[in-house]
DNA sequence: TGTTGCAATAAGTAAGACTATTGTGCGACG
DNA sequence: CGTCGCACAATAGTCTTACTTATTGCAACA
């Protein structure tokens, strides 16, 4: 067998999982996945451990494998959120993402602006000014746009300094991503949202957490507006 | 060998990592691993392939099994907060639950006031009821304060109607009983802690999303700076 | 009807063989 | 002396098999 064997029955079982293919309650076995997906039972266990580490299944002796409540899972861990974007739940899962960073961005705003180094406080400015000249000048739905869009947010998550505000980034960006690809993100953004996310910046650069948190909660808020009229 | 050798194996490891006694960039092997546990391969490989799956480690062939950095790790695992909880970084960590409850108890809030059922409403306003009665009469600092302000917090989570948001839950619950442990809950919660509480949970039960949003920061606010006071 | 015990089932652990990948060092060649 | 390429060795990945242990359901018996 190749080397991939591992990640590809993961991603495969977690899809359908996720995807509600295999609803909660479904019993599966060990001896029937491998003969299933014609891999070896080392591989078998070892995806059914990581989905067990996610809450997506409990294995149990003499039943099987069972798929658990959506309850259980482990909602905010990466591959869950890419399973679930992969799935026909998308639009959902994209609303819902921003509903989160509508949660964590504001209050992540607010401690990068106390806490962000020199440099870091630069990179947000310098990277909040590109965002607008593209903006400006209608390349809200170029590669570039979405790249500094991520990074962007990426440095304000990773300047809060609290370790899980930042883990939220992967998600994150994926949404963007997601969205971008759906051809959601309009070629000229408003104003205001280009004058929320200068002014975030801008409040982060010179320490003021009030403004940061409250720049970036407008921007946000104009974000899910969006998203969700548009799905 | 017993049952709980791959749920032992992997606490022991992970509580390592995430101490930092296995530091970044530090090499194991599934060998090294596998002689120093006296367990057999198949445990340590599972073990490792959940420590993967976290950002804990990677391993490379022909390297070994490398630990990786801190922007690496999937902070929200449920898991990977315990092991924080249990180390020496536990007063620190609790703060950054804190903080990270400030960002989505909120939000969270917000959204229960327009999605909660009617079943779900009454709960929420009778946990704030009792939350008070025990207030009030000095039980701050009891198990069943202690069950009931979990019980309370975790329903609001559950009706904001999003998957994230309700997957904080259980780190949360983790942190308020670690509060609990150390002592830092008091016997006689402030009166303005306690008129949030209801506050939210009324607002909730009415639908009104922005006073729900709006209690529920400044309840968290007063517990940041209660947690930040002590710590 | 309730309870105890047995047997079947499926996961858990162990061990070993073989494969595939990749970093390193050595040697040949420029 | 340096650089390129190749062979070797180390280590994870996969496969297989054997054995162990927990759990459940059923049947026999009180």
């Amino acid at each position: 067998m190749a080397d991939r064997t591992h990640r590809t029955l993961l991603d495969a079982l977690g899809e359908r999982i996720a995807a509600g293919e295999l609803a909660a309650g479904t019993v599966l076995t060990l001896a029937g996945i491998e003969a299933e997906y014609s891999v070896s039972r080392s591989v078998v266990r070892e995806a059914v451990r990581v989905l067990e580490a996610m809450g997506l299944v409990e294995p149990r002796r003499r039943v099987g494998v069972t798929v658990r409540q959506r309850i259980h899972w482990h909602a905010l861990d990466p591959r869950l959120i890419r399973w679930r974007l992969a799935g026909a739940s998308r639009n959902q899962q994209i609303v819902a993402l921003t509903e989160l960073r509508l949660a964590i961005e504001p209050t992540a705003a607010r401690f990068a602006a106390t806490r962000a180094g020199a440099d870091e406080r630069e990179g947000i400015l310098r990277l909040a000014r590109r965002l607008d000249e593209l903006g400006q000048a209608g390349a809200g739905a170029t590669d570039e746009y979405l790249r500094v869009d991520v990074a962007f947010h990426q440095e304000i998550l990773a300047a809060s300094g609290n370790l899980m505000l930042a883990a939220i980034s992967e998600p994150i960006s994926e949404a963007l991503s997601g969205r971008h690809a759906l051809g959601l993100t309009p070629a000229d953004p408003t104003p205001e949202s280009l004058h929320d996310h200068l002014a975030t910046a801008a409040a982060i650069a010179r320490g003021d957490s009030a403004a940061a948190e409250s720049a970036s909660r407008s921007a946000l808020e104009g974000i899910l507006d969006e998203v969700r009229r548009l799905l």
